[in-house]
DNA sequence: AAATTCTCCTGAAGGC
DNA sequence: TGCCTTCAGGAGAATT
């Protein structure tokens, strides 16, 4: 699934094909992903690609006129194809600019596609949205002073877009490992001293794992081959019943929120 | 306000 | 072999 590392290096490859480059065409097949896609082939068609920024796991491409909002879901993803690239089932959206395309493949369409003609950062889903987990705003204190107030599982906290954007099932996972928490352990009840260990690990993983997507995603833009290229660094995630390890306690799995969580009773408190 | 549950969808995995 | 069931999972919406 498209984590932010994935997402961040999507930007960065896509970013120097359609920067500057002018939309011939938007094809829509399947409108029905997470909302409809709205129908801007007329405002788009002649329209020169300004800029591709990311937000979150937003996707803003920019234009003199508003801006298209890409979200990849879970099982999103973005290619540059030459243009008359036959689509597969799953490739529901083309943005065409010339002789090549922006193709956005999405089987379970969770993702999303949106259009706005005003400032993105006011948009409904990005306005109230937490800080980059890689900025100065997403600091211990700053976590802490949200995490007294929290009777959730630290889990759940670190997840929340509303308090820090980009830590999904996996990173949070990891994190927790890394800083010995248990997952379900209530935010109120995790020390700043804590806090500070989990957030610095949770930067550093996200920031490793940008620089791993940067090496395996590079040719992202051939063909889809992109085998997990981070699960090698995983230390726990998706290994419940397997050896901790750190020590020789079996990892066990816990359902936090509806979703998966991995830990090691002996490590994590 | 915060917490919990439900929802979208398909592919993969497991059972028989 | 193959059909059927179950379930993961990002994140907004609905509900308590």
């Amino acid at each position: 699934m498209p984590e932010l590392p994935e997402v961040e290096t999507s930007r960065r490859g896509i970013e120097p094909h359609l920067v500057n480059r002018v939309v011939t065409d938007f094809i829509v097949r399947q409108p029905k992903l997470r909302w409809r896609v709205p129908d801007v082939k007329q405002l788009l068609c002649g329209q020169k690609i300004n800029a591709v920024e990311r937000r979150a796991k937003y996707l803003l491409i920019r234009f003199d006129n508003g801006t298209l909002i890409i979200h990849l879901g879970m099982s999103g993803s973005l290619r540059i194809l030459p243009a008359d690239t036959p689509a597969g089932f799953h490739d529901h959206v083309d943005l065409v600019c010339g002789d090549s395309c922006l193709r956005l493949r999405d089987p379970r369409r969770f993702g999303s596609v949106l259009w706005t003609d005003q400032d993105p950062q006011q948009h409904i889903r990005i306005i109230d949205l937490g800080p980059e987990p890689l900025s100065d705003s997403y600091n211990a204190e700053y976590f802490h002073a949200i995490c007294k107030q929290r009777k959730a599982p630290i889990k759940s906290v670190l997840m929340d877009g509303k308090v820090v954007v980009g830590i999904g099932n996996i990173y949070a996972t990891e994190s927790l490992f890394r800083a010995g928490i248990h997952p379900a352990r209530k935010a109120c009840n995790v020390s700043l001293k804590r806090i500070e260990t989990l957030v610095a690990h949770s930067k550093t993983i996200l920031a490793a794992a940008i620089e791993q997507g940067g090496t395996t995603l590079r040719d992202f833009q051939q063909q889809d081959g992109k085998p997990g290229y981070f699960v090698q660094k995983l230390a726990v995630y998706g290994k419940s019943g397997e050896k901790c390890p750190n020590c020789d306690a079996i990892l066990r799995n816990l359902k936090i929120g509806q979703r998966a969580s991995c830990y090691c009773p002996q490590c994590q408190r």
